[in-house]
DNA sequence: ATTGTTGCAAAGAGTTTGCAATGCT
DNA sequence: AGCATTGCAAACTCTTTGCAACAAT
């Protein structure tokens, strides 16, 4: 039987994954369908435990977490299945700190963007549409046909401004 | 002798470099005297050869650079001093495409951001007031003390939209 | 039955580090 | 003379991959 992106709906509901963003669906059962991947039960946990969450992860992180339910799964199968998800635009890629790769699950909730604490490491999400009509100016001020951006504001967050010195 | 930026201003102006930005210059003999380092000639030659240009550096690059004109130099004298420069704010760190990290000489102008082209890598600066004064708002929307920030447009320069179809 | 998937261990890529030789001061 | 610096090779970290056993279709 042919992977289909209503298969696909059906499967997650019955995992009781709370995932409505229609279009980003799609994109990952015809990603899967279009390489003539199948459906795994370790690769559909790692989806499901990673999409229905809120979270900036690294792999270890979810590799972690996932091996305290599904202690089965291997460090090489949370690559795969985010560099799958990533493929499939599923999933964001983000670099906040050196050396430090994170995936964020796309289709959460609208463009956002990120303020990085760097002192305990909290990120904070934010939407802006003066992010989006700059990035719009800018690209055209230069000739540049715009695909998307990243933007990240690094600093203290204000649990940890009140240990340091003030700033302002 | 103890090392001041007098005593390095001197040493650039032997060694022909061009760099103006007296602060920096500041920062970077402070560095090197606040860690008890000395002037060894690789590392200036390395850091001459890094703060005379304007481009974004990989290791690779700058190391292969260098060799064209100075063959002795290895591959950790390069990594330790572009290190030490970003240490000291002389070097600024980006990572603009996965598994790569840039060094950009700090203080050859001031702040901007990046339009990075995904087809051919060409990287063009931008400045804008618009994102300072965004900054500052979505920081003090979330209250949060902000240092700086990281803002990238990905897209296609002018060049690769036209051998692509048209994005508009 | 056929072909994708997995875990493991090994291999890669990028970066750092221990150490003996060398260079600054 | 005393200590920083260097190049090399080895170590490290993160990520990918080959392969034999296993699972999905």
């Amino acid at each position: 039987m042919a992977l289909t992106a209503d298969r696909f709906t059906v499967y997650l509901m019955k995992m009781n994954v709370n995932f409505n963003n229609k279009r980003v669906l799609d994109d990952l059962s015809n990603c899967l369908a279009g390489k003539g991947l199948r459906f795994s039960r370790k690769r559909m946990e790692v989806i499901e435990h990673f999409i229905g969450s809120t979270r900036h992860y690294t792999v270890e992180q979810l590799y972690d977490e996932i091996r305290k339910t599904n202690p089965g799964i291997g460090y090489s199968t949370v690559y795969r299945a985010l560099k799958l998800l990533a493929e499939c635009g599923m999933a964001k890629v983000h670099h906040f700190n050196e050396n430090e790769t994170r995936y964020e699950p796309a289709g959460k909730n609208r463009d956002h963007d990120h303020l990085v604490c760097e002192e305990c490491g909290r990120i904070i999400e934010f939407t802006s549409e003066g992010i989006e009509h700059l990035q719009r100016r800018i690209a055209l001020e230069n000739d540049f046909s715009a695909r998307r951006h990243e933007f990240q504001i690094y600093g203290l967050c204000s649990k940890c401004r009140g240990k340091e010195g003030r700033t302002s």
